[in-house]
DNA sequence: CAGAATGTTTCTCC
DNA sequence: AGGAGAAACATTCT
């Protein structure tokens, strides 16, 4: 499910459901998804307060009392959700951490590729390189075009992969990289060092932009979001591109055409988003 | 049966 | 050093 503005709704629904609550005792029933190890995540728990969870790009970080971190990354498909105690769980719940109030928050995950890790709080970034790494966040006041013009002036990458490399920027996934390649009229076989400082300038508010109405959109649910109250994001029905290969653009009535580019599916309008004459020489040498 | 799927990490080969 | 490409992780769905 999780690019920044999903993990951001599944962030919001639990500070509301669990924040201040206490944990009892945790059941992990995929050991391979916990660091430390199985007891010793457990063990670790038992007794503290939720205090705060927050977000930084794709990762929520729960903030128990005692100065730990639980670093949990959603990865495809990993979704949160709070339950009374006892009811009936899935095969693919694999974390259970039992409340003292008879609730349970629950980690379900079909394909098994989240994880979670604590960490003593404040030392995140150190203990986790990948989160330690990230860029900057995609809000306008951290977001600057001085860095975006620095950053992507530096690089021959395509610009597709380029946006999900989340050292660059976090929280862009390959849908929103899709939609705001669309919004801004930009190829995504697009060196990112060939982009004009008019183009990143379009490319900057069109992801501040995105990012902003995706949250307040509760997320995009195209395979199996949903929120930490088990609802659909509504986000999908403001896509432009992704998913829609066949349909015509909503701009210029070009059939949307879906490619592969850096082994991820990527839809754009081949109208709209034509490949500058340098890269498309480029790309023709084969 | 083959291929894809909202992600990241790791390895190989330039 | 950096980048492209592919594989790996595990499962479901078309």
């Amino acid at each position: 499910m999780p690019e920044l503005p999903e993990v951001e709704t599944v962030r919001r629904g639990l500070t509301r459901l669990v924040q201040g609550a206490t944990i009892d005792h945790v059941e992990v029933r995929y050991p391979k998804m916990v660091t430390p190890e199985r007891d010793e995540f457990t063990a670790e728990l038992i007794g503290r307060q939720i205090e705060a969870v927050d977000r930084r790009g794709k990762y929520l970080l729960f903030r128990f009392s005692g100065g730990v971190t639980m670093v949990s990354h959603l990865r495809m498909e990993g979704k949160y959700d709070v339950q009374p105690e006892g009811s009936p769980v899935t095969k693919h719940t694999h974390v259970i951490f039992h409340l003292t109030d008879d609730r349970e928050l629950r980690y379900t995950d079909t394909r098994k590729f989240g994880r979670m890790q604590l960490v003593p709080t404040g030392e995140e970034g150190d203990r986790m390189p990948s989160l330690g790494k990230l860029g900057p966040e995609p809000t306008a006041a951290t977001l600057t075009l001085a860095y975006m013009v620095r950053i992507f002036g530096k690089s021959h990458k395509v610009v597709k992969p380029f946006l999900l490399d989340q050292t660059k920027i976090a929280g862009l996934g390959n849908i929103y990289a899709d939609e705001v390649l669309w919004l801004s009229k930009i190829n995504p076989l697009t060196p990112a060092d060939e982009l004009t400082r008019d183009q990143l300038a379009s490319l900057r508010e069109s992801i501040i932009a995105e990012m902003k109405m995706a949250i307040e959109g509760h997320g995009t649910t195209v395979h199996s979001f949903s929120t930490a109250f088990g609802e659909a994001g509504q986000f999908q029905n403001h896509l432009h591109v992704y998913g829609r290969e066949g349909e015509p653009c909503e701009r210029c009535g070009t059939i949307i055409e879906k490619i592969k580019v850096a082994q991820r599916g990527t839809h754009f309008c081949p109208t709209c988003q034509p490949l500058p004459v340098a890269a498309r020489e480029a790309f023709a040498n084969d």
